[in-house]
DNA sequence: GCTTGCCCCTGACGAAAGTCGGGGTGTCGG
DNA sequence: CCGACACCCCGACTTTCGTCAGGGGCAAGC
């Protein structure tokens, strides 16, 4: 097959040195561009469409981060990997939901970097170990607690349904009545018996399964 | 180095001879053992201490998941990938929230189940594509409403915050004020001030923010 | 056709939440 | 030195919640 191309984009030379190094010692691996900052990294990807964009987030004009979403618009078959020296929470987030298929951390391995060009070339997704156990674990715990609460959330009526969205978002119990055409009476019996089916003291943990299963 | 030692458990013969000999065109993967059902794999996992575990989710006795979990807590230096032929929410959850490091989807390309082995083995998470996207979206969802919720937060003393991560866990004010060791007027007045700053009508709107922070 | 059970509705009443005004303390700039 | 300010604390008052004890409709089973 033909080799992976690569566009390596960080403000030193050295360390781009470095990776070019590393990457030469894999043979479906080229790189076929280099650039200093973010926005001739953008600029570069346009006119080659490299297979791979290797990204560091400290750089002038336009970080890596922004470079990333740019690039996720204007050459979407490109992936982008995200190279940092820290695994901070937001440049993951943002990284990830701006288009980036990579997150690798400087301190990985230098054959992590060969492992992970190859992946994001093949449209996967691939993340530095202690980058992984963080959003692993958000993803467990958002699925999980979402499963858990979804089967509580099931023995509820139809108008207990009505209900429990409504004060998922915050609303009273006067809001909830006039919204569903009933006085206010009646949405307070519909809330203590979601109450009851819930496990729940109170109308702010009925809100927090609410919340966990999108209801709200 | 030394070469990936790896176990392969499915069910049929011919899906993990086909594993076998896509892992054979790779130097530096060993495959030191096969499963036919996850009973069976896990034990072989504590004879054998791989560095990874390839484990289909459909298997008799014990599925892939279930392995995966057992797998996590017996030998937690073993990385797990779980092969499967779809990429259903629930399993992924399950799979990652069990201690999976890689996600993969028998209809990937060959090439990819060997970069996975190398990029679980290295300590990464390899997700397959289609499978990506969802983690990718999901953590992102979550990141953003954190963040936006994190910066309205940061308003608050010191003291409110304390009382806000109460309140979002579902405790009354009663409940609260004994925490803190002051009299329940006063968690009125913090309440007050937290629902201010927040910008909340009630209590239910603050624990929403509460949650989204991670907070409660 | 009657009973039993479930759902949706309602009003009254005690309990919790939220508002308001205010007191004490520490710190910072005039 | 002394406002001005911010934080934490408090109690009295009003509003909202949550519980309790029902009534009416509707469908399933005897």
């Amino acid at each position: 097959m033909p080799p992976i191309q690569v566009l390596v984009a960080d403000d030193e030379v050295m360390v781009r040195s470095g990776i070019r190094a590393i990457l030469a010692t894999d043979d479906d691996i080229e790189v076929v561009a280099e650039a200093a900052d973010g926005r001739r990294a953008v600029e570069l990807v346009r006119a080659h469409r490299p297979h791979v964009a290797l990204l560091d987030i400290r750089m002038p004009e336009l970080d890596g981060l922004a470079a990333a979403e740019e690039i996720a618009v204007v050459a979407p078959a490109t992936s982008v990997v995200v190279l940092t020296t820290f695994g901070e929470d937001d440049y993951v987030a943002r990284a990830l939901g701006g288009g980036a298929a990579g997150f690798l951390l400087k301190a990985s391995d230098p054959r992590e970097l060969i492992t992970a060009v190859h992946a994001v070339a093949a449209g996967a997704a691939f993340l530095s170990p202690a980058v992984a156990h963080r959003v692993v674990r958000r993803y467990r715990d958002v699925g999980a607690s979402a499963t858990r609460a979804r089967r509580r959330v099931e023995a509820l009526t139809d108008r207990e349904h009505d209900v429990l969205a409504l004060l998922g978002a915050g609303h009273s119990n006067a809001e909830i009545a006039k919204a569903l055409h009933v006085v206010e009476g009646t949405v307070k019996a519909h809330v203590s018996s979601i109450l009851d089916k819930l496990d729940a003291r109170n109308r702010v943990q009925a809100a927090i399964v609410a919340y966990e299963t999108g209801l709200a």
